[in-house]
DNA sequence: TATTTATTCAACCAATCACTTGACTACTTG
DNA sequence: CAAGTAGTCAAGTGATTGGTTGAATAAATA
């Protein structure tokens, strides 16, 4: 109480700020370009074309993001191409997940739902996963498309995107662990990945990380 | 591309999920909601009377927040007492916070308007404070209502509501800094303490620390 | 049991939202 | 300069939002 009188108006215009950011984070679609950007910077059309939405409304939701100030964007010749305007937009989606994740028990239904039993595809935690690999009893794949990878992977994986496992499969060794990870827990690719894998006999699991939060600090 | 046509409907299950909490986060009300349950749990009532809204309004509010977990309600007799889900709703807040501050310069520009030169009352950081408070030449005093120290503090502070300042400033010493921290870092009840003991010739600072923030982790 | 206090629910309004369509601007290349 | 591609802007639509008011519950007390 006391200062309320004088600080009101100061007050309302901090939590509209904070709302701004908050704004940008309250439409799924946003959520969905914001985990494009988290992967790798890219052109209107580029983010239009993979969250299945029109250019025009593409656009509209990056100049919302842009005002509340997650991503930036630079022209370049012909494209304008965005990206997240900073590591720390990366954590404030990886806490949106994890709070998401904690308390929303309606997530892990949809979550055993579609990825059948979790523990059927039981994942490898953060820690255990680079051990193994440092052991060598383990492979680390990266099923996300190139680019992704180029921008940007976890130490010691190896990229093969899912729709060219098939073709790569061959090349993985037979004896130790294939580890698969791709943009975030509710990426159902590492899960498409390792079923291939297995169908084929090999021993595969899904890290359970997230792909570009290893910027993001630890994996609690 | 590839498994797109599998994955729309899982995907946007899922992306609608986050966007629930992320709406929760998208009004300025459920904001300052969300920063005062932050300090202590608090009946609805008391909830309204903090953020100037009606109750029916802030029990709608309530629902909403509570829809998406970020809080829970439970009953005491006459009332019914709400607070935040987790610890790691905290550490959502904080990161919002952080991220707002880091881009908006909005919110910078406000902040030295409102509080005059910014530097005028420097700011201490988290580490020096500490430091500070160990070797015995700073007091830390927390100028929150008694009930939000009482629910947590910073360790070693003394608690003096700012209104309550005016009538102990007497018993602080003369011969060490007083650094004086309260809600969050727009919170502006810290500013006025540090300008009323400047006024009486103390040497005073404010704490640029967030309040119940000790728990999420680490002041960067 | 009737009354009081705290909270929620339901109905309503103006403002905002996500998305569409179609026109407009920016840049590159022929 | 004309033609083509990438992106933005403007106007409009139905749905959702934040807020209001007043009635309906829920629990404590008289």
């Amino acid at each position: 109480m006391g200062c309320n009188t004088h600080t009101r108006t100061f007050k309302n215009a901090v939590y509209d700020h904070l709302a701004t950011v908050g704004k940008a984070l309250s439409s799924s679609t946003r959520l969905e370009i914001l985990e494009v950007l988290a992967q790798a910077p890219r052109t209107v059309d580029s983010i239009a074309a993979e969250v299945d939405q029109s250019v025009a409304n593409t656009s509209q939701h990056l100049q919302k993001l842009k005002k509340a100030r997650l991503v930036t964007g630079r022209r370049d010749g012909l494209y304008v191409i965005y990206s997240l305007s900073g590591e720390d937009v990366v954590e404030l989606l990886d806490k949106l997940n994890r709070v998401a994740d904690e308390h929303i028990k309606e997530l892990e239904e949809l979550a055993t739902e579609f990825f059948g039993e979790r523990d059927g595809l039981e994942a490898v935690d953060h820690h255990t996963l680079l051990e193994r690999i440092k052991d060598g009893t383990a492979v680390l794949i990266d099923v996300r498309p190139e680019e992704e990878y180029d921008a940007g992977h976890l130490p010691g994986a190896l990229s093969i995107p899912v729709d060219e496992l098939e073709a790569h499969i061959e090349s993985l060794p037979t004896d130790r662990t294939i580890v698969a990870y791709c943009r975030g827990p509710y990426c159902a690719w590492s899960a498409e990945a390792v079923n291939q894998l297995r169908a084929r006999g090999y021993d595969a699991r899904r890290a359970d990380v997230s792909a570009p939060f290893w910027k993001a600090g630890d994996q609690t």
